[in-house]
DNA sequence: ACCGGAAATT
DNA sequence: AATTTCCGGT
C-alpha cells in the first residue's frame, strides 16, 4: 500500500532508526485490522526526521528545552510528510492543523510565542527495549548502561521522568545532559501527565509495533547491520542481591560478571529472543507472525501475576531468575495451572507449540525488558516490593489490568567476553 | 502564524 | 481514529 512516491522522500523504512529501540503507546498506531499495515503518523515522522541529521536544517530539536523542536523549514517538512503520505498537496497549513489536534492527545503542544516550535509531551511516550537503540549511531554505552542501572524500581520519580525524556532524545541533540546528570524535578505529572483519560482509546498493552517497525529487524538480510550493543549490563547487584542503585550523580560503572547468560535466539548484536507458544497469541489485535523470531507474545500472565504485573513491573520480585523468566515462558492458558516443582525449573506447558522455546536452559537471565508490552526482567529487588514507575502505572490503570498481555518482546545484552 | 470547527477522506 | 482539506477568526 505503499505508493511509489515514499520512496523519494524520507524512506519508509528509515534505515537509522533509533526509535527502533523505542516503542510507543497503543495509541501510537493506528487500530488497524492488519498489523502489518500501520501507518506512519504525524508525531512518529517528526521524531523521525529529528533524529536524521540530514534534516538538521529542516526540523530539529531546540537546545534547552526538553522535547521541544523547531520546524526551520515549514515548506520542506510539509513536502517530505506529504511525501510519505502520499499527499503531494500538503502543506504546512494542514500538516500544522494535524499538529494541532495533538495537542488535546497530549502529544504535542504549542511553545507559544515561537515560531514553528512545539514541544513533546515524552511522559507520553515510551521506551521498550533499548538494546535495539540504534543501527548506527550507538547511543553512548554511558548512557545505556546507566539508564539500564537507574530504570529498575527504587529511583525516583523524578529521576525516571528525566531518563524517559533523555531516552528518547538523541545524543546528537542533547549529548551531554544526561540521565544520570540531572537532578530530580518535574513531578512527572508536571507537563500534563495528568491524563484523566489516558487518551480515549487508551493506552492498551494489547499490542506491539508492526515488525517492521523495527526496520531492519524485519529483514532477515540486514543482521550484520545490528548494533553492537555490547554496551550495557543489567543492574549490578549487591551481594546480597539487591538492587545497586543509581544516584543522580553517581552511575556505577557496570561489573561484568553479572551479564546475563541466554542460550536461546541470538542475535549478533546480542538481543535474544524467545518465541511463543502459538495459544498464546489468541486476544492479540496484533497477531504477529509467528515466524517472526522476533517477537514473543506473552498472552497470559500465570495467575499469581495477574493485576500484579504491567509493562515496566519489574517482574522478577522472586529470586531466582530462571523462575522469572518462566513466568514469561509460562504462557499457558488461563485455566491451566500447572505448578512449578521445587526447583523452579518449569517445563513449558506447550512445548509442542514453541519449538524454539527452550525454557529447560539454564535460562539465568538477568536482563531486562522495558516498556509497553514488556515484562521487566531485571534481577529482584530484596524484598517484593514492587516499583511502579508512576508514567507506567498512569497506563496501567487506563487499561484495566493485564489479564493478558500479548506482544511482548525481550531483549538483554549477552556477556561480552 | 496560529487556532480550532466542520466535513471529507482513508 | 488520524488525518486532510477548507476556512473564518485572532
Amino acid at each position: 500500500m505503499q505508493c511509489s512516491c515514499v520512496a523519494e522522500g524520507v524512506p519508509a523504512v528509515p534505515s537509522s532508526y533509533w526509535i527502533s529501540g523505542l516503542a510507543f503507546p497503543d495509541w501510537a498506531y493506528k487500530a488497524e485490522s492488519s498489523p502489518g499495515s500501520r501507518q506512519i503518523q504525524l508525531w512518529h515522522f517528526i521524531l523521525e526526521l529529528l533524529q536524521k541529521e540530514e534534516f538538521r536544517h529542516v526540523i530539529a530539536w531546540q537546545q534547552g528545552e526538553y522535547g521541544e523542536f523547531v520546524i526551520k523549514d515549514p515548506d520542506e517538512v510539509a513536502r517530505l510528510w506529504g511525501r510519505r503520505k502520499c499527499k503531494p498537496q500538503m502543506n504546512y497549513d494542514k500538516l500544522s492543523r494535524a499538529l494541532r489536534y495533538y495537542y488535546n492527545k497530549r502529544i504535542l503542544h504549542k511553545t507559544k510565542g515561537k515560531r514553528f516550535t512545539y514541544k513533546f509531551n515524552f511522559s507520553k511516550l515510551i521506551f521498550v527495549n533499548y538494546p535495539l537503540w540504534d543501527l548506527r549511531c550507538p547511543a553512548p554505552p554511558l548512557l545505556l548502561g546507566a539508564a539500564s542501572m537507574c530504570r529498575p524500581a527504587m529511583v525516583s520519580t523524578g529521576l525516571q521522568s528525566e531518563f524517559l525524556q533523555n531516552m528518547l532524545f538523541t545524543r546528537r541533540a542533547l549529548p551531554d545532559q544526561l540521565a544520570c546528570h540531572r537532578g530530580l524535578q518535574e513531578p512527572s505529572g508536571a507537563d500534563g501527565t495528568g491524563d484523566k483519560k489516558a487518551v480515549a482509546g487508551g493506552a492498551r498493552f494489547g499490542s506491539i509495533p508492526s515488525p517492521c517497525f523495527f526496520g531492519s529487524y524485519c529483514s532477515p538480510g540486514v543482521q550484520d547491520e545490528f548494533p553492537h550493543l555490547a554496551a550495557f549490563p543489567p543492574p549490578r547487584l549487591t551481594p546480597n542481591g539487591s538492587r545497586q542503585l543509581c544516584s543522580p550523580s553517581h552511575c556505577p560503572v557496570p561489573s561484568p560478571p553479572e551479564w546475563p547468560r541466554f542460550s536461546g535466539h541470538v542475535f549478533p548484536h546480542g538481543q535474544a529472543v524467545l518465541p511463543l507458544p502459538e495459544h498464546a497469541q489468541p486476544h492479540g489485535p496484533l497477531g504477529l507472525p509467528k515466524s517472526d523470531a522476533l517477537l514473543m507474545g506473552v498472552s497470559f500472565l500465570p495467575p499469581r501475576l495477574q493485576g500484579r504485573a504491567f509493562p515496566g513491573h519489574p517482574l522478577g520480585t522472586v529470586q531466582g531468575a530462571a523462575e522469572r523468566l518462566q513466568f514469561l515462558l509460562d504462557v499457558s492458558p488461563p485455566e491451566e495451572e500447572e505448578r512449578e516443582d521445587e526447583e523452579g525449573q518449569r517445563r513449558a506447558p506447550s512445548a509442542e507449540h514453541s519449538q524454539e522455546v527452550k525454557p529447560e536452559v539454564e535460562l539465568e537471565l538477568e536482563g531486562m525488558a522495558l516498556g509497553k508490552d514488556t515484562i521487566f526482567l531485571g534481577p529482584g529487588g530484596e524484598g517484593d516490593s514492587p516499583c511502579y514507575p508512576s508514567e507506567l502505572r498512569a497506563f496501567a490503570g487506563a487499561a484495566p489490568r493485564l489479564p493478558c498481555l500479548s506482544g511482548f518482546k525481550a531483549a538483554w545484552p549477552l556477556d561480552p567476553t
